[in-house]
DNA sequence: TACGGCGGCGCG
DNA sequence: AAAGCGCGCCGCCGTA
């Protein structure tokens, strides 16, 4: 098997056998335990377990390692309701999901060696089997080598015995053609009927590697110090341990709860309006083929070859040319847009405006339309997963589906964002922080000009301005009313007079500096974002460090930094090693230094927002008396779900813990925007 | 036929 | 040669 150490043998206690009472008196006492779950699959709110393993330290001071029948979980409900007892898996949620399908619910604490292993080494794969071999150099066979793939189909008259079929889907022993996918389950029985031993083996195999993994992660955790901006102010939280276990491990429960809850949708909404996307494409489509007298795909090389090799036009940039390395001229909806307004009233000017435009709806028709009744549960709600070790910054990612990245505001053209709504007599609550990225930098920095905007409430691009250019706050103030006036037809166009013009416009260009900065972007970038010549831009970016100095000096000394010490930290003191900081390379230096520069603010609002969602969950009355139940985090939002009668209690109370993630106060004031309603997308703020 | 890479684009 | 941080997913294409 590739072990390189003395492992003990894998125990099997089934239900009923003789040392099954013993086996659950001794996991009750114990204060760790590591589990894992065999499933027949993969999907969160449905599968169940088939087997699961466990590993503890014995009395004798040697390992268990042990292999169990799904239907001995009841047993060991003494064990799971001990609200105390550290329970460490490998993904935990995902076990925990398992589990709870079989309505087992452990109580007590959620460790996940995935996200202690992400914490130190924030640059390497997480999962169990990586871990495993780079930091104890062992190596097991994975489910697929030990069981047989997947691919292959399967004979359904075979019942629980396997029978392959060949190619052309017949069945080679009974030559039935009625077949379906093999699934996890399927190969779990085959293993049954043909090597149960190596089924206990395999089993148990990651409850022991977890827990060998857990211990080495649990002593480094410790060794390592947290280096943080402010860490005089949590003197509680001096090591990454101390850090994982009053952070990371209470918030894995938190976005497993998000994750149970998930967000309803609204079926027979996406039923409605899916007839008009799929005519709205064709017609596009149609159009196209028109016009270019081809059966032309939407995307992909072809299009490259329409418009460069068949209508002559430039390419701006080149793609990068994939395995065989042949550079393509690249079509992106930039190009698009360049060659829709330079060539309008051409042929091509049309069809790239069409293509464009048919683009936008296929993406978002797949996804949101097209899947996503197959991943609904019986109550129409969606279970996207909330991803805690894959974000090198410490921001959350979301997948399957990912619902962070949802269309919103003026591209959401078909109002998807209407179809996640609350469920019956409740509302969603949509809660926002203002400008967070931005009021951190100010703390990070401890720029006093720029704390002193946020301590008077203003908009930090208007006070900005206001401070950079000598320019009346009020002034900025009354130019963005005309504007909105103007906008609603309220005001005539004559209101927009070159002084409030030049306001907008001023705002609009500091607003993409800040954005800019954060980013690591240059003057060149700059100016081709804001719309300028790459002289003003440097002259805007010169004027606005000289009057922030401190901002100025916060950005260099991130770079510098991390040149002396290797990584980026941030406010909590989690740290991402940034090793091509001194790279030869320009290229490769450069966007090293960008990440320096970004992580502390990017990595900050995360903790932030993690905190805030940690100080929600434990404030336990807003859940078990008002009913409110989180949902969703797309990085500075939240998103949760509560009766109708209790709005008005929940919502302030979610903002107070919003805007005081922390113990202490971080200089700047944050301020969370709360809204609720039916649907997500007309959240009204309130 | 399945998979991985890539281009492109959605969000913060 | 390249100069915008962090993600995930779609369709397409080349590959085995």
């Amino acid at each position: 098997m590739g072990w390189n150490i003395k492992m003990p043998d894998a125990e099997y206690v089934t239900l009923g056998s003789r040392e099954l009472d013993g086996l659950v008196r001794e996991v009750v006492d114990k204060k760790k335990v590591a589990i894992d779950t065999e499933t027949d699959g993969l999907i969160l709110h449905k599968c169940r377990p088939y087997y699961w393993s466990m590993c503890f330290k014995s009395e004798m001071g040697r390992e268990r390692r042990i292999t169990l029948p799904a239907d001995t979980l009841g047993a060991f409900k003494p064990a799971f309701n001990d609200y105390e007892k550290k329970w460490v898996f490998a993904n935990a949620k995902f076990d925990m999901h398992m589990l709870s399908n079989l309505d087992i619910n452990i109580k007590g604490l959620l460790v996940d060696v995935q996200v202690m292993h992400a914490l130190l080494y924030e640059e390497q794969p997480h999962g169990l089997k990586d871990i495993a071999s780079t930091l104890l150099g062992w190596k097991w066979t994975d489910f697929t080598d030990t069981f047989g793939s997947m691919r292959a189909g399967i004979c359904v008259c075979g019942g629980s015995k396997a029978s392959h079929f060949n190619k052309d889907g017949i069945c080679k022993k009974t030559g039935c053609a009625e077949f379906r996918q093999v699934g996890p389950l399927d190969l779990l029985r085959r293993a049954e009927a043909t090597n149960m031993n190596l089924l206990i083996d395999y089993a148990a195999n990651d409850a022991f590697g977890t827990w060998k993994v857990f211990e080495k992660l649990d002593e480094d955790l410790a060794k390592e110090d947290t280096w943080s901006l402010y860490d005089t102010q949590w003197p509680h939280i001096k090591t990454m341990w101390d850090y994982y276990y009053k952070t990371e491990m209470p918030f894995t429960r938190v976005l497993f709860a998000c994750e149970r809850n998930g967000l309803r949708v609204n079926k027979k909404y996406l039923q409605d309006i899916s007839p008009g996307i799929l005519r709205d494409m064709a017609t596009l489509r149609s159009k196209i083929n028109e016009l270019t007298g081809t059966m032309m795909k939407t995307n992909g090389p072809m299009l490259a070859e329409y418009f460069i090799g068949k209508c002559g036009l430039r390419p701006h940039k080149m793609t990068k040319g994939g395995k065989s390395g042949v550079q393509k001229p690249s079509v992106d909806e930039k190009f698009l847009d360049w060659v829709a307004t330079e060539h309008r009233d051409k042929v091509y000017g049309e069809v790239a405006r069409l293509l464009c435009e048919h683009n936008k709806i296929e993406k978002q028709y797949g996804t949101y339309i097209e899947k996503m009744p197959g991943r609904l549960d019986a109550q129409d709600r969606v279970h996207p997963r909330l991803n805690q070790d894959v974000a090198r910054t410490g921001r959350l990612s979301s997948s399957d589906p990912n619902l962070q990245n949802v269309t919103g505001g003026e591209k959401d053209l078909y109002k998807l964002r209407n179809s996640f709504i609350a469920k019956k007599h409740h509302k969603l609550i949509v809660a926002d922080y203002s400008q967070l990225e931005m009021r951190l930098l100010a703390a990070a920095s401890q720029e006093p000009a720029m704390m002193e905007i946020f301590h008077k409430n203003w908009d930090i691009h208007m006070g900005n301005v206001s401070i950079v250019y000598g320019i009346p706050y009020e002034d900025m103030v009354e130019a963005k009313k005309i504007d909105k006036a103007v906008g609603k037809k309220d005001l005539p166009e004559s209101a927009l007079t070159d002084y409030v013009k030049r306001c907008l416009s001023l705002r609009g260009s500091i607003k993409q500096i800040g954005f800019g900065l954060n980013y690591g972007m240059k003057e060149k970038a700059m100016a081709a974002r804001i719309g300028c010549s790459v002289e003003e831009a440097i002259d805007t970016i010169d004027k606005y460090m000289a009057t922030y100095p401190a901002v100025r000096a916060f950005f260099a000394s991130a770079a510098e930094d991390a040149r002396r010490t290797g990584y980026a930290f941030t406010l909590m003191g989690r740290r991402r090693y940034l090793p091509d900081i001194i790279a030869r390379d320009d290229y490769t230096r450069f966007r090293a230094e960008r990440q320096a520069s970004n992580m502390p603010i990017q990595g900050t609002a995360a903790e932030v927002c993690k905190m805030a969602m940690i100080n929600i969950y434990e404030d336990v009355e807003l859940r078990e008396k008002y009913g409110y139940e989180m949902c969703l985090q797309v990085h500075d939002e939240i998103v949760g779900e509560c009766p109708d009668e209790h709005v008005d209690i929940v919502v302030p109370r979610v903002r107070e813990w919003m805007e005081h993630p922390f113990p202490t106060d971080i200089g700047v004031p944050l301020t969370a925007e709360i809204g609720y309603g039916d649907e997500w997308g007309n959240a009204k703020k309130g």
